[in-house]
DNA sequence: GTAGAATCTAGAGTGCAATCTAGGTCAAAC
DNA sequence: GTTTGACCTAGATTGCACTCTAGATTCTAC
């Protein structure tokens, strides 16, 4: 038997996808993947290429958010095969929904933090004090 | 001696802020106020309204990402008085950076989610199934 | 065939940011 | 004056998402 040139190991996959090899074997205890991971004669684990391409998808579900619990439940959706696509639209409706939501907040944040920023430049500049915390009795950060 | 109106115990900064109260004994242990927080006779807290304020411009910075640890470091620079606002301009701009990293981060995901979103739309409606994950052999979330 | 790197399992530990518990004390309304 | 609700401290616990440990096994290169 040659070995599989698509078998890709934990470590091929942790390089590919920038997840640690622990966080790799902690997403298949916590079943986030669309397959039981097969193994090696010996016992090792043998990705192939759509798994890394389903962990770059859930690297970005990740980033932008998503729990584990929730990843969890669309891997399940997608395991258990075609009939619920209507499913796995509704949930990633749902985070998309969530991340705007984010962007949105982040965005009013930005203005406050922007606000401060332009107010202390003025303060270093040219030493107005408007909009810069003095230390008593009035705290204005 | 009367009671001082401009005086707010912590329930009321816990709902002029949104905050806990178990939230507001942390934040101060943590020293994330400007001034050492007055005491009743009795030993409670007694807050002002600058006091809320600054905790809503923290809530502002926490909800956008910044650490307890730079918090602190905020405040303790402001809390040490004039003279260093070239450090507190540092501070806010790189946290600036930071809120813009991270909404532009937020903005590339939420372009592959709402592609995703588009796909499953097509499919759910009229049944094409490309950019959706099925079974074997090669899903594609 | 053997040295060294990579991998295995089960379970413990980490870091952050709260949040809660227990056992009291204080204060406002009746 | 007493009940009731808010508040006090110190420390334990929670939840999330990893991350690491220990000790054994497997794989690769020489």
């Amino acid at each position: 038997m040659s070995r599989d040139a698509d078998r890709l190991s934990i470590g091929d996959v942790a390089r590919a996808t920038g997840l640690g090899v622990h966080a790799l074997r902690f997403f298949e205890r916590e079943e986030l993947f669309l397959r039981p991971i097969p193994r090696t004669a010996g016992g090792q684990r043998a990705y192939d290429q759509a798994d890394v391409e389903w962990l770059l998808l859930c690297n970005r579900l990740r980033e932008s958010g998503m729990p584990i619990a929730t990843l969890r439940r669309f891997a399940h959706l997608v395991r258990s095969g075609p009939g619920n696509e209507p499913e796995r639209l509704a949930l990633l409706e749902e985070h998309e929904r969530a991340v705007r939501d984010r962007i949105a907040g982040l965005t009013a944040s930005l203005e406050i933090i922007h606000g401060k920023v332009v107010a202390y430049r003025r303060h270093v500049r040219d030493g107005t004090a408007a909009g810069v915390w003095s230390p008593t009795p009035s705290p204005s950060p």
